[in-house]
DNA sequence: AACCTGACTCGCC
DNA sequence: AGGCGAGCCAGGT
């Protein structure tokens, strides 16, 4: 699936210490009305090892709940260590939220 | 082929 | 401010 590579490509671009929201990655794959494809998308999570899932967050920065790839926190756990500071189980967008270069629809 | 569900988001009440 | 419902696309039953 094209629109899955094109997703897959966007969170393999979050640098280390960013975050993003699906919405976000959505958009930047091409229609942020995908954010919910985005989720799947990395649900299915083909290549974990390449795709950094754990920087994905929610609008609100915070973690989804059913993340669940080693008890939730786990996210959490892998961002501090990126250098991404969590603040009552969410990041602050507003210092950690991935800055795209081409920002589009 | 139709219906339901889902790691989302936005708008209204 | 918090809760509820609708809209979006793709995949599974």
């Amino acid at each position: 699936m094209n629109s899955y590579e094109r997703i897959y490509e966007v969170v393999r671009r979050i640098p280390e210490g960013y975050v993003a929201s699906y919405g976000q990655v959505a958009a930047l794959a091409g229609n942020r009305r995908w954010s919910r494809v985005v989720g799947y998308a990395l649900h299915v999570n083909p290549d974990p090892g390449t795709i950094p899932c754990h920087r994905v967050v929610t609008k609100d920065g915070n973690v989804s709940e059913a993340f669940a790839f080693g008890g939730g926190n786990r996210q959490i756990e892998l961002l501090e260590a990126e250098g991404v500071t969590f603040t009552d189980g969410h990041v602050d967008m507003q210092r950690y939220q991935w800055q795209t270069p081409w920002i589009e629809e």
